[in-house]
DNA sequence: TATGCTGCTTACCACTTGGTAAGTTGATCT
DNA sequence: AGATCAACTTACCAAGTGGTAAGCAGCATA
């Protein structure tokens, strides 16, 4: 199969399962949205499972590349820190679709857990640990504790952009966008405030 | 029908929505359960889509009557709003499920945006409104950043809850409980930090 | 010209899905 | 004793599910 028509595969698949899940999204739908038949997709990945295991694999690939870039920001550990965090929130490439498929992965991979769950998060949490790490008052916190942070952050920006569409249904448009506008600015203060209060 | 026989089909479609999804769970699973016939569901609740609804609509119920009786706690605002967010965190009840069932809800609203997301959401996060602007240095702070602060610590708990399995998967057992021991503590920890930082 | 490969398609298949229609059973009321 | 009603059940059904089998057009190699 030319790459091109991979990719196009992945795609489509990785955004209808973002908007609709695993179980919401038929072979038949992600074919007819490519304008091939399903049967294509079969011959292409071989079972539903595997295409999604694909685009699972893609996006984990799209955090370690990801991570490995974001080195050369800042000077200060903290600081640093802060700027990924922010570069994670504000989704420069996929994000808010991406967030969503793993959000759900997150929910789902109790059942599939011998494949999913290390994958794109293991690595990530440690490097995200290794940058806590990195700050002056943090460097002697324990594993839980420092995981705990690590995971607050990581909350406070990931259930903010899942639940952008609801936030809508009910502030508005308009409403949401005062919000997101604010958000960033008060991210960055309470991961100041989240380092700054020493473990 | 009997109330009891009412609730127990709530409790199974309850567990059942948690830990599947929407279009993970057949009535025929939830009736399975429940030792019933698929039919005997449609009878009671018409279709699985009111099903799902009354579900929500209990999970809802549950939570106004948690928010109305979390005002006698402590004295001071910032440490009624900490306890409250703590007992949020600590689940006492269906806790962790229902968590996970309101996650879903919020990847999947988009299309049944009509009845669902304000539902429970828009109440809950009005009272949080006012328990963050009960504290001094925040009650001429705009909406957009106090909404923001909630929007965080809703985050930091949630995340964390649903992300039971997958931790449990990636740092085992007891590392896990090592975690969540350490967690509320932390927790309590970003809300006092984040209280103090005023903005 | 034959061979084999990739990238599809049409034709099926067994099974599951939510939902309808028409009972059946047992308790309560009159 | 008869009527009524709620709480179920069995019997279906059309539509959709993921997946298999087989074939076909086009292109490259031998």
């Amino acid at each position: 199969m030319v790459q091109n028509t991979r990719t196009k595969c992945l795609d489509s698949a990785e955004a209808l399962f973002a908007e609709r899940g695993f179980y919401g999204v038929s072979l038949a739908a992600i074919a007819a949205d490519l304008e091939l038949t399903k049967q294509a997709l079969l011959h292409h990945f071989g079972s539903k499972e595997k295409l999604y295991g694909a685009v699972l694999k893609r996006i984990s690939d799209r955090f370690a590349t990801l991570a490995a870039a974001a080195q050369t920001a800042a000077t200060r550990p903290e600081d640093q820190l802060t700027a990924y965090l922010l570069q994670l929130l504000s989704a420069p490439d996929q994000g808010v679709s991406q967030t969503r498929l793993l959000m759900r992965e997150l929910l789902d991979n109790k059942r599939r857990a011998d494949t999913a769950g290390t994958w794109y998060l293991q690595t990530f949490l440690d490097d995200l640990i290794d940058r806590v790490r990195a700050v002056r008052n943090w460097q002697d916190a324990s594993a839980a504790e420092v995981l705990s942070l690590v995971y607050q952050l990581l909350g406070a920006i990931n259930y903010f952009q899942v639940s952008q569409p609801t936030l809508e249904g009910i502030y508005g448009a308009d409403g949401y966008a005062r919000l997101a506008e604010a958000y960033p600015e008060q991210l960055a203060r309470l991961i100041r405030a989240g380092l700054t209060a020493r473990p």
